[in-house]
DNA sequence: CCGAATTCGAAGTCCGATTACGAATTACAA
DNA sequence: TTGTAATTCGTAATCGGACTTCGAATTCGG
């Protein structure tokens, strides 16, 4: 509430006509070094367990200071998600910039989402805590405010993906782009999130790294979107 | 810690020969009333928010007297977990007992998962919960016997189911019974947790209940099991 | 009715999030 | 270089929620 008054007031005088920003410089750096700090933790230990003690210490910066910079511990964590979502999407997106065809673009994508899960599953099991945890209340302006970053990112492009691919003759000639994309898109994210969550657990039973098993789903998922040799006469 | 104090040693002098289990009618039905008052509340509040003030208070039970019963809040969502789960895989065997083919089990069971979805959302919800949250801290113990009842119930079979269906020349023939057994179940029951827990949000966003986008992804990946009409046997 | 088992209540501990506020420090404009 | 606004520090305090303690009151079964 009583946040950023020193800023509000003081300042925002002196910007009338002077020194713009003068002490953002500053304020960014002190900001990532929180950011940071608290990302690491909630990797490590979860972001309930991460306990804001914890966190100000790891950042350096007094528990009083941290306040400065975000009003609880619940704004930590939606800055930080919108950075891995966006920053997930992004890789998304570059993934399936580099395939030809739809099918071959929605392969490129799983693929990358099976490095994630092998390379950032920390990152991913965060993103599955958040989903399960906060995904229905998010505020909706939050909501919009993330989805604009990864439309542009990645995801939006997936039904014209479809849609493309049927056109094509790459996918099977019965799907909804609409809602294919949504069904596909969450068995995959599903999947994926469900393995990272899982993680070692599954791997000390079945001996295969969990990208493995990420790969197998996401080739199962892609037989079944292929179009069949002979298209056409064959519904479901 | 010293919970049943009172049982393990005054009572336990008089069980030697004489009234076996005099309360534990009514120590039951005591258990009962507090998991079900938790298991309505962490549905409508999540299992975090729901304080144990309200369960009490639901319950009807003192909290004093509550911590004769659980040791703690986790013990709580533990023991309810254990048998959402069971439940869950019990309906799942159901379900898949009922179908002739390999394929056809695979399906009945996957509709049974959309109808969870549909009818059971909130449960659905917790077990994404607690799947997120919990799941790697599981104590081996606490997993062992939740997998003996889940095994029983239908689960393990599926592997089974697979190579079943390899060899009657329903499935594809070139899948690896084990890997994509792990595989289409994680992606199963990652793609139905994800969208229990996303849902009201997704079902507002594009038109269609969340079961229906289950149903397509299951659809997508039951194709992707399908054997070819050219697989080297005959198809379906 | 007796005695064990159970519940109640109320007070209290512990811990983590969050706040309040004055003193100390730092950045920068003049 | 210096005065002042902006920022940080420390520390003490509040608050809510999990969990404990324990003696008094109540209930159950014989």
């Amino acid at each position: 509430m009583s946040k950023s008054f020193g800023r509000d007031t003081a300042m925002a005088k002196r910007n009338t006509e002077t020194s713009r920003g003068t002490y953002e410089g500053h304020r960014e750096r002190q900001r990532r070094r929180i950011l940071e700090a608290a990302e690491r933790l909630f990797d490590e230990r979860g972001m309930e367990r991460a306990t804001m003690a914890e966190i100000t210490a790891a950042s350096g910066v007094r528990a009083s200071t941290v306040y400065q910079y975000f009003s609880n511990k619940d704004e930590i964590v939606w800055t930080i998600v919108e950075g891995v979502f966006a920053e997930a999407a992004a890789r998304m997106k570059a993934a399936a910039e580099g395939a030809e065809t739809a099918l071959g673009k929605i392969a490129a994508l799983a693929e990358a989402m099976a490095e994630d899960l092998a390379q950032r599953r920390a990152t991913v099991r965060f993103m599955a805590q958040f989903d399960a945890m906060y995904a229905r209340e998010w505020p909706a302006e939050r909501l919009i405010a993330l989805e604009a970053r990864i439309s542009k990112g990645g995801f939006a492009q997936f039904r014209k993906l479809i849609r493309d691919g049927v056109a094509d003759g790459s996918l099977r000639s019965d799907l909804d782009a609409n809602l294919t994309m949504h069904a596909v898109m969450n068995a995959l994210i599903g999947a994926q999130r469900r393995l990272a969550s899982l993680g070692d657990r599954v791997e000390k039973e079945y001996g295969k790294p969990v990208d493995d098993l990420f790969r197998e789903a996401s080739r199962v998922i892609l037989l079944g979107l292929r179009a069949d040799k002979n298209d056409g006469k064959r519904a479901k």
